[in-house]
DNA sequence: TAATCGCCGGAAAACGCTTTCCGTATCCGA
DNA sequence: TCGGATACGGAAAGCGTTTTCCGGCGATTA
């Protein structure tokens, strides 16, 4: 088996020092002269010479790669962050790491200690976390070595104090959500709550409550569950055994609930938004095709990854950061007349 | 800013040498003596050692890092068989690189660069390739390169002769996707064939016509089109226009074709399955959640992406292995009377 | 009791690149 | 013609690991 040509080989044959086919290959300040940049250029395409990135990166002492840890890819909402993400890295030079953790605490920790130990550039997170403080705490301390080795880091969901972070208004977009449902008649909810002591899905719910109160509405009913699809389908059916007439109108912490628990309503034979009302949150982009389409909160998903990357590369200490929740009514809410 | 501990840090700490705080660290076939290797441990705990694994992977000449390139992180298909890749990785104690391509072949032949360059150890390639020969062979001359020198890569889709390929059965999954709607009744097809030029398109364009010519039934009306939801939506509305009342079932290469097809007809006020029936290909799993819910045909998108990962690492020379196809009729596909 | 073997610890040479430091050659203006 | 920049080539010292030797030592064998 053949090796890879290395720069040496490349030195050799064009010859000239180990130092000029590297300022001739791989970027420098210094500049080379005509005559030995074109014999190197010429030996290294003959050679095939490829650059060693892992040498690179340790002579550098600076790698070119990205890391991200979503919780899920196959999950429409994390697909389109680490979509987004891929690109920017792009067009930063960099390449992306990705790893997952299906929300799996430990795991999310053990991926930042790996891409920690791979010297990566710089790390996103996104995903929000959890509400244990003893494991949100190792966490913390995980990104803090990193950072403070010169590492770089930015998350996309909870704050996490000192971290550079892009936070979708969770709360206010609820609580809109929960005005405009009201402004059409609602006055009787649920929210399914997605798991207790998830960041996220507590602010969502806290926000819509919040909303409701303020306009004098009683307290919706609170079902808990997975965050997931079949979370939503399972609440959705233990709302209707449990509260199956009062309630008009259903708030699913996320799209995928929301997907969830229209297909246990349809199920059931419960017209929505005929009976009922649903809405979710995030604007997934499969929500436009499914029949009602969705009413929703909108997330800018693909400029918070893209945002988030530039955090984690920038200079500027942004802090937190802001991404505007937008309330979209679809089909699957309607009026009460 | 301090810098990372180091190896020779743990070292000069314990009191021994740098082969015995390896050796403890990171694993070896030597032994080492109790005492010693209880004060390296504290030692690299008291200093939160972490490996250096660029270090490690140039030592080594072996790196942990497996290369992914999908088209679109977007689409589910992509995202799906991800989400297994990077299991899959993670079970070999590998980490995933992954890069999109937008199914532009020129960035696809330059992550495989990267990716070769990154020195990684195996290559994932997924999604079709061209038809274009010359971009194909580039493309294969870039995977011989990193083969050459002792990567190994698998590939999901086309075969490219001499890579180790999971290929799906597009060919006979749309054969008997043709025969069993032809078994309800249909006699007059259409199929969106997604772009020219694109192999698996190609392939199940053909596997499907062949199954209408097998059965005596008049050849599909082809509309071709780019391969995704918006093209599947483009290709529908433009069949419509042409022949709008010959047809009475309409395949869509894929399942995101089909779905913005499904959208189209609904926003044109054609009944589906009522008055034209659609298929799709691929089973992505948001499938199930739309109204009504897609005939498909089946492809194992998870198993396809860890059979992958295990041939690019296997040592068993697996070369081209099927991945069976299963016609899955749902609502969207009805009876002729 | 001497010869042999296994174990285990360490010195040092890779691995493939970058970058500092030095030295020589060339150019400019006066 | 000379002094001082300036430009550019190369030697060599890293970057943080792994791994090959080599040597010493205690235990086994004859």
């Amino acid at each position: 088996m053949p090796r890879d040509a290395t720069l040496e080989d490349v030195a050799r044959q064009a010859g000239v020092s180990l130092a000029t086919a590297s300022r001739v290959l791989n970027g420098s300040t210094r500049q080379v002269g005509r005559a030995l940049r074109d014999r190197v250029e010429q030996a290294a395409a003959e050679l095939g010479y490829t650059t060693n990135r892992a040498a690179q990166a340790l002579a550098r002492s600076a790698s070119d790669i990205l890391g991200l840890v979503v919780h899920d890819l196959s999950d429409p909402y994390f697909a389109e962050v680490a979509n987004a993400v891929v690109r920017a890295a792009g067009r930063h030079g960099l390449s992306v790491m990705v790893g997952t953790t299906f929300r799996d605490p430990e795991a999310e920790i053990g991926y930042v200690a790996t891409l920690r130990a791979q010297r990566v550039r710089a790390i996103v997170l996104a995903g929000s976390r959890s509400a244990d403080p003893e494991v949100t705490a190792r966490l913390r301390a995980e990104i803090d070595r990193f950072q403070g080795t010169g590492g770089r880091a930015a998350l996309i969901g909870q704050d996490l104090l000192g971290v550079d972070t892009v936070v979708p208004d969770n709360h206010a977009g609820s609580r809109e959500l929960a005005e405009a449902l009201a402004r059409l008649g609602h006055t009787r909810f649920a929210v399914l709550t997605g798991p207790p002591g998830l960041l996220t899905a507590a602010d969502r719910t806290a926000g819509f409550a919040e909303g409701l109160a303020s306009l004098g509405l009683p307290a919706p009913v609170l079902i808990p569950g997975p965050f997931d699809r079949d979370g939503g389908h399972a609440a959705a059916r233990e709302l209707l055994a449990a509260h199956g007439t009062e309630v008009t109108c259903v708030f699913a912490v996320n799209d995928v609930m929301a997907v969830g628990a229209l297909a246990a309503l349809r199920g059931a034979g419960v017209d929505v938004p005929g009976r009922i009302s649903v809405a979710g949150f995030d604007d997934i982009p499969t929500l436009r095709d499914l029949t009602p389409a969705l009413t929703t909160v909108r997330l800018p998903l693909a400029e918070m990854g893209t945002r988030a990357v530039e955090l984690a590369l920038g200079a500027d200490p942004a802090g937190a950061e802001a991404a505007r929740a937008r309330v979209v009514l679809r089909e699957s809410t309607r009026a009460l007349t």
